[in-house]
DNA sequence: CCAAAAGTGTTAGGCTTACACCCATGC
DNA sequence: GCATGGGTGTAAGCCTAACACTTTTGG
């Protein structure tokens, strides 16, 4: 009764770069799957949580720092790992596009559009189809973009990401009637200037603004003593 | 790099009865918490999916087979269990009522009303705190309740499921329309005949009534082999 | 002045809500 | 017939989509 399948923890990230969804993977410098690219992750210590794992892993392997982390699904079939059995709760991440070009590309790391990869090692593929479907749906119900900007943003930029991520462009006026409504965002009473062009005001996401994880978020902040 | 916290599976199951939600717990027989009730479950064996587990415990522990079966979240603080660390798959599930008669009360299963739980092991009143809220936010935005009813239903009994899991009365005449205009379900051309008043018609879900879990539930079908 | 993007106004149509009303059965 | 719940009709109000229009900047 003692034994325990492999316990591991990988992350998707995303970032939003060019109006586009992009992604990073790491490779595999190990069999299985060695040289093919992979998503970031390890195995889990003994003594540190699951979303804590989550976020070192990223650190050391891509040096990113998410704005959002949360958990995407676990995944635990029997034959998805052909050295052994290995279940993976698997993370999903949102970084702010400053934040990714930090994370540049090299040999171990790069940054691939997500509708677009490569063959992955593992179940990988279907990890990011199901973390881009989460996406889309959450971007839908909740202000989860807050994820893909900086502080303040112009309702232009908040437009951009809904509009990359729905794959469709949306009216500006009626966007922007219904965001404001929503009023989880208040303009900062800055104005961008230099462009050619009226200077669109500025925005910030009032203090309020959490993403619906339900009764999992209050404890989860308690919980975090990192 | 190779000790592996412990494996465990879980799972919420709910239930209707007099229009309320109720939950089965079992005793646990040993320590830690003995005696405290408990989500059923047990360890993941080695060569065994995650959700087959969920399945087996299930009908070992309480004789029931559930209708729906979907992961909830996995949960891996490092203090939640007194007794070493310990990660939890927890499902959750729906069964019928007429199931739930055949799992009765004895010493080591009772049923008690979903929000009105005693004291439970470990994090379990939390992890059922949040199989209810993603419960009732399933049950608005799918037709995740049909999990509780049989082949065929009225539309009062759905209307009542709705109600149980809202916590509010609907208008009878605004609820039919909804649902018939979703097309996911059809009169089977049967009525309910017996009740002291005009007879009820009979409907069905479609075939293509499947719940939206996204990517996952297409592989989901073909994965599940047992 | 002109181009370009910000921001406002307005209208049509769809969906939700509330509630009045009719229908079919057992007693 | 009458009480009860099944089932239909309908109008008000809200939300959304579409698009014309005005405003403010740099060149």
């Amino acid at each position: 009764m003692d034994e325990h399948p492999s316990l591991a923890v990988s992350t998707v990230i995303f970032a939003l770069r060019d109006s586009e969804l992009w992604t990073p993977l790491v490779r595999r410098i190990r069999q299985p799957y060695q040289d093919r690219w992979a998503l970031p992750g390890g195995w889990v210590a003994p003594q540190e949580g699951l979303e804590t794992t989550a976020a070192r892993k990223l650190l050391e392997t891509t040096q990113l720092d998410p704005t959002y982390l949360e958990q995407l699904y676990c995944f635990g079939d029997i034959g998805r790992s052909p050295s052994g059995r290995v279940v993976s709760v698997v993370y999903w991440a949102l970084v702010r596009p400053d934040q990714a070009e930090r994370s540049s590309d090299d040999d171990n790391v790069r940054w691939f559009r997500a509708d677009a990869l490569p063959g992955l090692a593992f179940d990988h593929n279907r990890i990011v189809e199901y973390a881009l479907w989460r996406l889309r749906n959450k971007m839908a119900h909740s202000s989860i973009a807050h994820g893909f900007l900086g502080e303040t943003f112009t309702l232009a930029e908040l437009r951009g990401v809904h509009e990359a991520v729905r794959g469709a462009t949306l009216d500006p006026a009626n966007f922007r009637r219904q965001v404001l409504a929503g009023g989880s965002i208040v303009p900062t009473g800055e104005h961008v200037v230099g462009a050619s062009h009226r200077p669109p005001a500025l925005y910030r996401y009032t203090d309020a603004t959490l993403v619906d994880q339900g009764p999992l978020l209050a404890s989860a902040l308690t919980d975090r003593e990192d």
